[in-house]
DNA sequence: ACAATAAATGAGAATAAGTCTCATTTATTA
DNA sequence: TAATAAATGAGACTTATTCTCATTTATTGT
């Protein structure tokens, strides 16, 4: 009984999956098709941003290391892939679906897991007033910011053990 | 007599990062060696971070590629040297000489330039604070931070010409 | 100052992440 | 459903970084 309910549950995650990435793909007007959907779904399977390494297992060999890089590319075109590296240079990704979800990374040492940060509302007021200064100090016009926190996890951390 | 005093800074400014490059290395009791003497005045001839590219071509062939690898290493183990990357992906290193001088990172993406600067004292506060209630929610020890800013430099900017 | 020893270097081979090419397959559309 | 354009897979290619090892250089104790 209990196996029966989490393989029901399997299955009705991974349907409602493919079929928002099939959304997310028409949205945007960019065919839909199977490694598109596996990538998206892979993507989706994590709440935190995943290095290539970790995408690449999930995907096993169900889409070729060039079709990879060439979806994420076309993730990237339309807006909803966020590519950045971390500490130890590993190159890391993450769906944006909701451009409102603002958030900063925190990084870990230890694991290397990288995590999704928000802070408050009065923190990101004060860092525009400062980002407004730069602007004009700096004869720029800046888009887009971001505070990357560096730390270690403790034990609660499922990666480190 | 212009030329001569033109002449006579730049002999009197290599002298000083020749010796302060040997005096940083001594201090940090790592062999003086003429590599990485010249690599410690390569970086000090830029005040904002620089590319590996640049390094190398301040270097001409004066310093094996190798060699320049090994030594970016042995500063970062010595923690005077920071690497990170830029949105491009590119690696860029800086000298860290006082550690007193926290700062944050400007980003143009149209010539890739990388500056430094640095926020207001209350800003900082208010984020270190933030980092406190991050620390908590996460179970984490938060070890050092950075503000990232993304935008574009305008016409004043020598790169961009 | 010098010889002995340990450490650092240069040259280029090796590795790995990411990109490119092109023949084949798949999605779209009329 | 056929025609066409787009996407894919396989593997070659590129480029940044690391590694190896024979040679050179710095350090140290005398």
């Amino acid at each position: 009984m209990r196996i029966y309910l989490i393989f029901f549950k399997v299955i009705k995650y991974n349907k409602n999956m493919s079929e928002s990435s099939r959304k997310i793909l028409s949205d945007h007007n960019v065919s839909i098709t199977n490694p598109r959907i596996l990538v998206l779904e892979a993507l989706m399977e994590s709440n935190n941003p995943q290095t290539i390494d970790d995408l690449q297992k999930r995907l096993g060999n169900k889409v070729a290391k060039s079709t990879l890089y060439r979806v994420l590319g076309d993730l990237k075109k339309i807006s909803i892939l966020h590519e950045f590296t971390s500490p130890d240079n590993t190159t890391v990704v993450e769906l944006l679906l909701h451009d409102t979800e603002h958030h900063h990374h925190l990084f870990c040492s230890d694991c290397g897991e990288v995590i999704d940060v928000e802070l408050s509302y009065q923190f990101e007021e004060l860092l525009n007033k400062e980002i407004r200064k730069i602007e004009k100090q700096f004869d720029f016009k800046i888009q887009d910011h971001r505070v990357e926190m560096f730390g270690v996890c403790t034990d609660q951390c499922a990666n480190c053990k």
